[in-house]
DNA sequence: AGCACGCCGACT
DNA sequence: GTCGGCGTGCTC
């Protein structure tokens, strides 16, 4: 490097980094480039630097340059990443992220990066497994640590750099790693080891059709042995595998018979590798494509050749995933990636199987119950450029270097928005860019798209595909209103089932068929309080009455999460008799099995299905008929497809359409149409019960007919007349604090300050429905505008002023200031 | 986000 | 007299 002394201060010759770092930070900050390293650093590689007093973190580069800042830097400590970790697409949509959700591009990163890639101080490390007593080969700083390790057996790297005495541990620590002598902790306790399971197949004495035919004369003295021959004959067929087990269960026949075949040299037994994160063979074709299949393909195309998304529009089993399949093939065969959004909940085992037996080693599932080692792996795949990826609104944050084809399936599902920490995105809606900043085709789908999608379809932003009938001719399903007042013949009325739900259920069963009772509220009662004074027992930690929850006999907080035991008697007057009121799913489930004794019932909801496997267990059990009827809420409208589903009830329609929200009416029309499409079977048409006071609601009108449009349209005009979202932009503004006076005080102040600028356009402050949440008492303020671009920076601008000026208000510096951008 | 610095109440 | 409460400001 040339140095000339020259006349100023500049160091002309330095070099510099901004680098992002994993924190609620508005800026970059600036590192200056040690020799050593010059020539080695780009944008997306991760370095280790010193932030604060002694805090190490990985921090990414986002920029490199020679331009020597007004403040004294820190150098760069060490180099993490020989080559860049995130490509420099994902930095831009990273800035362009933290821009429109108005966050800090160090809460981007927090939820963007895969923990295992953002190793910082508190990483902890431990001693491999494989590390005999032989210290020769280590030096002095390396001697140390594992002398250390050995009397403590786990270090965070803070600890190692007190004992070592220096700020630069990472050299140290990687070289040990590479010779496996030591292991980040999460690797060591999370299934390190590779899955393995017992698998079959024909030995190689009985590899030639004649051998196999000779087979059949090893075991014709042993009917359990030929059953299992034929079976393994048939099932191969299909599978890539045979599992041991699974052929055993198939048969019926023990172990020990498939042994004594092993025996006979007919089959042997091998262990095969299988992959967590998918990458199977591809086994199946994807089936042939129906006329009205071909032609939504077709509309498909002529978007994208006009370079639109396409906005699917399809009823519930119109065959949407075929289409998708077929493009994401021709994507793979042309050595694009393909992204394939889903809400989280509908990524069950039913759809990831069908995506996998069609393209299988190609597409990997990124899942929420993924470790950190499978993470990292997917990562590394998607950055070859190799592999496509299934999964929830986080996938999207992958390093696709290649990305020809994005899809977002239930696009209208409100999970795709992020709501509690920052950034507070809409996954479909980053898709969106993504797409367009790769020059991606997309394709959005839905039954019931939101009406942002079906806004943008009729203003010509996308393109409108319609797939209007069921595939394979299933009729659509029957919808019936049932009055929740209805009485039975001796002029009897219960409060959850109507007689004709009642009836239907009875029907149902005895035909063999399966009934799915959807009811938006998990718990047993929503409410716990004392009749003679109306105490009602709330959460110690918000503003909201706690939920009884029989099963374990508790109150728990749905907000929070706080739990605590019911009190035996009324805290205000000792009332000994408290009451519940409300209706929970425990509670429809528990009256079932008093008007249904012999049905078969389980519950399906967040309750019953937090194990790693419960959900996937569940569906396994309704899917082989072990079940007669799944009770659930939101959770049974998405991503199951059942095949014996006959009757399907909404226990009650009011409690959908009541939520003092703008998007009430959208939502109840998704979920009852949603729910409703889950009945129906090949031979006979499903039937649809929904328990309702307000029989004639529209929203319940168009339900009944199954008329989207007519929905959409009326739906529209409520919404363009109230200027509400989409016809306007709207920007939520949250201030928190733990004393409702302080709270109250700056949000009055901050909303003078508003208020001047916008006009009417601000409403509030105002306390929301729940004024304190997790011990924070809140005030909102709603800012709505035309939607244009120059509006939106204007306006956040003005928050951010108003933001920073609070910041600097005495006294109210500790009021948290959240901003929500397109806010649900 | 963390963390140190700094100014006011209940204890040895 | 001190210990510690959390309000405030700063981190390249």
């Amino acid at each position: 490097m040339t140095r000339t002394a020259s006349d100023d201060t500049t160091d002309r010759g330095t070099v510099y980094a901004d680098v992002i770092l994993p924190l609620s930070l508005a800026r970059t900050y600036t590192y200056a480039v040690p020799e050593e390293f010059v020539g080695q650093l780009r944008e997306g590689q991760r370095v280790e630097v010193q932030f604060s007093k002694n805090k190490h973190y990985a921090g990414i580069i986002r920029r490199m340059h020679g331009k020597q800042p007004n403040f004294k830097t820190k150098p760069i400590l060490s180099v993490i990443d020989l080559e860049p970790l995130l490509t420099i697409r994902q930095l831009e949509l990273w800035d362009w992220m933290a821009e429109y959700y108005c966050c800090t591009l160090g809460e981007v990163m927090t939820a963007g990066l895969p923990s295992h890639l953002k190793m910082a101080s508190e990483t902890i490390i431990t001693l491999g497994p494989m590390f005999s007593d032989d210290v020769t080969q280590l030096d002095e700083d390396e001697y140390l640590v594992v002398e250390a390790l050995t009397l403590q057996s786990e270090l965070s790297l803070k600890n190692i750099r007190d004992i070592l005495q220096r700020k630069t541990v990472y050299p140290v620590i990687r070289s040990l790693l590479d010779r496996h002598v030591i292991f980040p902790k999460e690797e060591m306790t999370d299934r390190y080891k590779a899955l393995e399971v017992k698998c079959v197949r024909f030995s190689p004495q009985c590899r030639t059709e004649a051998e196999r035919i000779a087979a059949f004369d090893k075991v014709s003295r042993s009917e359990k042995q030929t059953a299992v021959l034929l079976e393994f004959m048939q099932y191969s067929r299909t599978q890539p595998y045979v599992r041991r087990t699974d052929l055993s269960k198939r048969t019926g026949a023990s172990d020990a018979v498939i042994k004594a075949m092993v025996k006979k040299e007919i089959f042997e037994f091998y262990d095969r590798e299988i992959s967590r994160i998918g990458g199977e063979e591809a086994t199946a074709e994807a089936g042939e494509l129906s006329a009205q299949q071909r032609e939504a393909l077709g509309g498909v195309r002529r978007c994208h050749e006009l370079g639109k998304p396409a906005l699917i529009h399809g009823v519930t089993s119109s065959g949407k995933t075929r289409v998708y399949l077929e493009l994401m093939q021709e994507a793979i065969a042309a050595d694009q990636q393909v992204l394939y959004l889903l809400p989280e909940i509908a990524l069950t085992g039913q759809i990831i199987k069908r995506l996998q037996r069609v393209l299988g080693d190609r597409i990997m599932v990124y899942h929420s119950r993924l470790n950190n080692m499978e993470r990292v792996e997917i990562w590394k795949a998607v950055l070859s450029g190799k592999t496509s990826v299934v999964g929830p609104r986080s996938a999207l944050f992958l390093p696709f270097t290649n990305l020809g084809l994005v899809v977002v399936d239930e696009e209208h599902d409100p999970s795709f928005k992020q709501h509690d920490p920052s950034p507070r995105y809409n996954g479909r809606d980053v898709a969106m860019y993504l797409a367009h900043q790769h020059g991606a085709r997309a394709i959005l789908g839905s039954a019931t798209p939101s009406l942002e999608s079906w806004e943008n379809a009729a203003a010509g932003k996308y393109g409108l595909v319609r797939m209007t009938e069921r595939f394979g001719g299933i009729a659509p399903p029957e919808v019936v209103i049932a009055d929740s007042r209805e009485t039975d013949e001796k002029g009897m009325h219960h409060p959850f089932f109507t007689p004709t739900l009642l009836a239907e259920m009875r029907r149902t069963i005895e035909r063999g068929e399966q009934v799915i009772l959807f009811q938006n509220r998990r718990g047993f009662a929503p409410v716990y309080f004392c009749p003679t004074c109306e105490y009602t027992v709330q959460c110690v930690n918000c503003d909201v009455s706690l939920t009884y929850h029989k099963y374990q006999h508790r109150l728990r907080c749905h907000c929070c999460g706080y739990v605590t035991a019911p009190p035996e008697s009324c805290p205000a007057c000792g009332e000994l008799q408290l009451k519940l009121s409300g209706t929970g799913t425990e509670k429809i489930e528990d009256e079932l099995k008093i008007f249904l004794p012999d049905a078969r019932i389980a519950r399906m909801d967040l309750d019953t299905t937090r194990g790693k496997h419960a959900l996937g267990k569940l569906i396994e059990k309704f899917e082989v008929g072990e079940l007669d009827i799944l009770v659930g809420t939101q959770m049974v409208t998405k991503g199951l497809d059942f095949e014996r589903v006959g009757l399907v009830g909404v226990i009650s329609a009011d409690q959908l359409l009541r939520f003092p929200d703008f998007r009430a009416d959208e939502r109840a029309f998704q979920l009852m149409l949603q729910v409703a499409g889950r009945a129906g079977r090949r031979d006979r048409r499903g039937k649809v019960v929904i328990q309702a006071h307000e029989g004639n609601h529209p929203v319940l009108t168009d339900v009944l007919a199954a008329d989207y449009d007519n929905f959409i349209q009326r739906e529209a005009g409520h919404r363009s007349g109230l200027h509400f979202p989409p016809y306007r932009k709207m920007i939520r503004i949250q201030l928190r604090h733990t004393r409702r006076n302080t709270v109250e005080e700056a949000a009055k102040l901050m909303g003078t300050w508003l208020a001047h600028s916008l006009g009417d356009r601000l409403e509030g402050p105002f306390e929301p429905s729940v004024a304190r949440l997790r011990t924070y008492y809140l005030q909102d303020m709603v800012v709505r505008f035309p939607p244009s671009a120059g509006e939106m920076r204007r306006v956040k601008d003005l928050l951010r002023r108003a933001t920073d000026k609070l910041g600097q208000t005495q006294g109210l510096t500790g009021v948290r200031v959240v901003i929500d951008v397109d806010p649900y």
